[in-house]
DNA sequence: ATAACTGATATCATTTTGAAAGCAGTTGCA
DNA sequence: TGCAACTGCTTTCAAAATGATATCAGTTAT
């Protein structure tokens, strides 16, 4: 255990934790990609290096926000899930997505997802929480309905399907 | 206008602005600790350099984050002031604190703010709002009663005295 | 057999960080 | 009228982090 933190501030902690350009977004991949292998997180939509990837995973392995373990179905395949401590950074995820959404030049198809969850509010993270806990620290059984995560994908591909469509009547009619 | 994004995902954007181990903590600063100067900035928890401090402060200036201004008593001094973009950050602020708090090794004094942001949830997030706006964007006048920001640096220093007394009387017991 | 896929490493140039000292003024006090 | 303390920075330079690219040894599907 290294103990030699700048200071012992909460908001600090936090920083010095994920405080960086790639982690947070490692976590986002895997909350809201339901990403689990290296080379799936690999392919984020921003292009992170192999050797930061690599980097990045460690650091949060050692912190304790991420398990590793076997793929039985390959053996040199590894899983990475979640822990509690991630998965309770959802409503941060919600409140960064909501920020950057007001203040910031946001893609309408890559951020219709913020705009849910804001709208779902506490009730709708509360919910993903409880489906990410199922998902990677098992436990309680299957949820019904939708989950909330596809819930979210199909939101997304909705909003593709129309700027596609959308751009296909522009050339038509050009 | 700059526009090399790496991509138009909000959460990545707002990692874009303050993904970093500083940024965040002079927004801190001045929100919770009244901070104005550059000089009082430069006396934070942390031990930030005067160059990594101005260069912050510029890139927060040119993301619109926070204005500047002359002071009036000092021809060399500069006030800097949150906009309400920064403003806005005070429900993170929150959550990253509640976050911090039970995750990660925080010290009572350095936490309590924290607690209390978290006991006050919402309806008091909405109060230190209102009044960072009153304080920083001019406009509405004096709210009633002591300020959140001065409840909760009483809190604080309650914690200190507290310590401090717990201190003196170990070692006279000893 | 072989091509594609697995989770990484190695290399190396570029960028960022950060401690420390310094600077040109301004202000308050003796 | 001096002079010390204070103002917001800037400069310098070493060290660390970043990141693009190529590569690796082993595994699996065809």
């Amino acid at each position: 255990m290294t103990d030699d933190h700048r200071s012992a501030c909460p908001i600090n902690l936090s920083l010095e934790v994920f405080g960086d350009k790639w982690s947070l977004l490692i976590i986002r991949d895997m909350i809201f990609g339901g990403k689990r292998h290296f080379r799936e997180l690999l392919r984020s939509q921003e292009g992170i290096s192999s050797n930061i990837l690599a980097d990045r995973l460690k650091t949060l392995l050692e912190i304790g926000m991420l398990t590793k373990s076997d793929d039985p179905s390959h053996k040199q395949k590894a899983i990475y899930s979640l822990t509690e401590m991630a998965i309770a950074l959802v409503p941060i995820m919600a409140h960064l997505g909501a920020w950057g959404r007001r203040y910031l030049p946001v893609s309408e198809e890559l951020s219709i997802r913020a705009q849910l969850m804001e709208e779902g509010g506490p009730a709708l993270w509360e919910r993903f929480m409880d489906e990410l806990r199922a998902e990677h620290l098992g436990g309680s059984g299957a949820l019904d309905g939708p989950s909330v995560r596809q819930t979210l994908q199909a939101a997304y591909e909705e909003v593709m399907a129309r700027k596609a469509k959308e751009l296909e009547l522009a050339s038509a009619g050009s």
